[in-house]
DNA sequence: TAGATTGTTAATCGATTAACAATC
DNA sequence: TAGATTGTTAATCGATTAACAATC
């Protein structure tokens, strides 16, 4: 019996891919120590130290650290990125066309495998080598494509629209670009890329500072 | 002499939007209570009660809750919301392209006044009524424009160069939609938009859902 | 062996949650 | 007045930080 996966809190999700990115133009089969990260990283050393035992199932050499593989490998898997993802794009806009055309998904094993529009003049069409179906077919396509990740990217109002569709079609996860919080059946994953979020961050440090 | 301005917790930070949306539904002159809204939102009451404490500037009314207005003005003035931003961006290829076309700036008081890049083709042109300029000329048109937020959408291996150059030009704040982590002096303000974050954060819960 | 680094256990800190008092 | 809702103070919880032991 496999023992229960244990949830990671978000503050270290999002420390995971900073590690990820750092650790990747390391030498596979070199040695770090979790100072040498946390102070290139610029992050609190005994932080690092856990997040490590965390992340690597290996244990860790005194007076040398952890093996470079070992973290990645341990992180890669944390987040799935070992596993090749299949996604499906919906709404073939400005930002649709964007993200279809970013080389980026590669490294995290994440595959856009088709698109969804429901303009006629778009439908048919390929880009980036994905083609883009017609909305309506959603289902069998989605089936036929054997994606499991749908990637929103309509405008606000249409979003629960689509992810309705993108949930009965059978999706298991929805990584949302438009600016609304989706609610959706609590069995499907949620993701939100959240412009607000960012730039309240971002509006809140400039209103302190002034 | 000012009291000095409490900087809020992230956490804090990114339920602001959240609220302000459902909020802005809502009509102004009417009250709302926290309950109310943590039923709707699905955060925890006194949570959310705490949250309007730091939020308005007013006491809350016993028995009948908050002024819709008040608690959207609060939020509004600590994200600086109710100050107009201006912005440039640089980097107009798919994403650059997406950013300028958006229409949901307005509503965060956040304006695109001009554009760079270093294609010659494109420059010149005038994107969604934003004109785009050479990036060469970054540090007098800044000036002109009288921009404080630099946006930053071009290819991560560029990104830091453009960073350099924008804190160069006088830029306050970097919003950084690049896949990299800017290193630049720490008065100016850095938030990122970072899908690795947002993606990481889907594929570990559907990691853990398996 | 000495020193760097990991492992483990304890302390701190801040955010969240709970409990109860005050008030319209 | 009773009840809903805010205000305030206390308890809990988890993440981070600190301290020290173990080990290569």
């Amino acid at each position: 019996m496999a023992r229960r996966k244990r949830e990671l809190s978000n503050n270290l999700i999002n420390r995971l891919p900073q590690y990820l990115t750092y650790l990747k133009e390391l030498d596979k089969d070199s040695y770090v120590s979790a100072l040498e990260v946390a102070n290139s990283l610029n992050l609190n050393f005994e932080l690092v130290k856990k997040d490590f035992q965390k992340i690597s199932s290996k244990r860790g050499v005194p007076n040398k650290g952890r093996k470079v593989d070992d973290l990645i490998n341990g992180i890669e898997k944390l987040l799935g990125f070992d596993e090749n993802h299949r996604a499906i794009l919906v709404g073939v806009g400005h930002l649709g066309n964007a993200l279809l055309n970013y080389q980026g998904f590669k490294q995290y094993n994440l595959e856009i495998v088709g698109a969804f529009d429901y303009n006629k003049e778009i439908i048919g069409k390929t880009i980036n080598g994905i083609k883009v179906y017609d909305f309506d077919d959603i289902s069998s396509i989605r089936r036929k494509l054997n994606a499991t990740i749908g990637i929103i990217c309509v405008p606000a109002s249409e979003a629960e629209g689509v992810a309705i569709r993108l949930v009965a079609s059978g999706i298991e996860a929805i990584w949302n670009f438009a600016p609304v919080r989706l609610d959706v059946n609590d069995d499907v994953i949620v993701s939100n890329m959240d412009m607000a979020q960012s730039l309240a961050n971002l509006a809140h440090r400039l209103y302190i500072k002034k």
